[in-house]
DNA sequence: GCGACAG
DNA sequence: ATCTTGTCGC
């Protein structure tokens, strides 16, 4: 099996995964200076102009200790799929809350390698399955993978890290804003009646309120059972075992935080 | 010191 | 992330 080309437009990414880190002191300070390259607002092309979007989700394989990431790229406006790429590694970076980015990110840019040999024009956004901004330090892994790739971000992650909310309603569309010393970081978004809400956060190159657009713009037709089929075929046929690649959500209701 | 803790 | 057991709703 010989690698992929790599496009052009990842190769920023590919250059730092030959000093990526394997203590969290030293992942600690890459956090805080790339953290200064994080764009909290919008600029991309617009929530109109959007044409590709690309969902990203990550797990872990605990035989082997492989770290895997599956990449489904979407026509925005018509949500149809436009393909799936999965890769699987030894894990860089041992899991440890706070620097998940660091296990999964040489595995994504794997992933996103492979999709662009079929569709070589780079997603115009990227959703990532874990935290942004909602972070300790304000640098989750959707804002690591922009601020790598210079590449609009989202993060929406199926449980919280940090942050504190008001108790959320059950209906669809409900949302409370996630704060953390007295600082707004995130969302709370329901995306599905009695559905566990999605946390959502800035990644790069994107507001809050566009993000929550972007992600409810997806919602109706992505959620996990669906994607994780679609992907887990595309798995198959490669001969891989299992795949994720769910842009929104999961079944369930239990954990709902209480104000302050 | 104790609990919390993306995937 | 994964696994198990019990309960509830459709």
């Amino acid at each position: 099996m010989d690698s992929p080309p790599l496009e052009k437009w990842l190769e920023p990414a590919i250059a730092p995964l030959d000093s990526w880190p394997t203590k969290t002191a030293e992942a600690k300070e890459i956090q805080k200076a790339e953290r200064e390259q994080v764009i909290s607002q919008n600029r991309f092309c617009g929530i109109e102009n959007i044409r590709t979007i690309a969902g990203v989700d990550v797990g872990f394989e605990q035989q082997g200790a492989i770290a895997r990431a599956a990449v489904a790229l979407l026509d925005f406006q018509t949500l149809e799929p436009l393909g799936v790429a999965i890769a699987r590694m030894p894990t860089p970076f041992p899991y440890i809350p706070g620097f998940l980015s660091f296990r999964e990110i040489p595995a994504i840019v794997r992933a996103l390698a492979k999709l662009t040999c079929k569709f070589p024009a780079p997603p115009d956004v990227i959703i990532c399955d874990g935290q942004g901004y909602a972070h300790p330090r304000r640098f989750g892994l959707a804002c690591h993978l922009g601020v790598l790739l210079d590449r609009p971000t989202v993060g929406a992650a199926k449980s919280r890290l940090i942050g504190q909310h008001l108790p959320l309603g059950e209906a669809k569309g409900n949302r409370e804003l996630l704060g953390d010393s007295g600082e707004t970081i995130g969302v709370v978004l329901r995306t599905r009646d009695n559905v566990r809400p999605l946390y959502i956060s800035v990644g790069h190159r994107i507001g809050l309120d566009s993000a929550v657009e972007i992600v409810l713009h997806c919602t109706p037709k992505y959620r996990l059972p669906e994607t994780t089929r679609w992907a887990d075929k595309i798995a198959s046929q490669r001969g891989s075992n299992k795949s994720y690649a769910h842009l929104i959500c999961a079944p369930n209701s239990s954990d709902e935080k209480s104000p302050p």
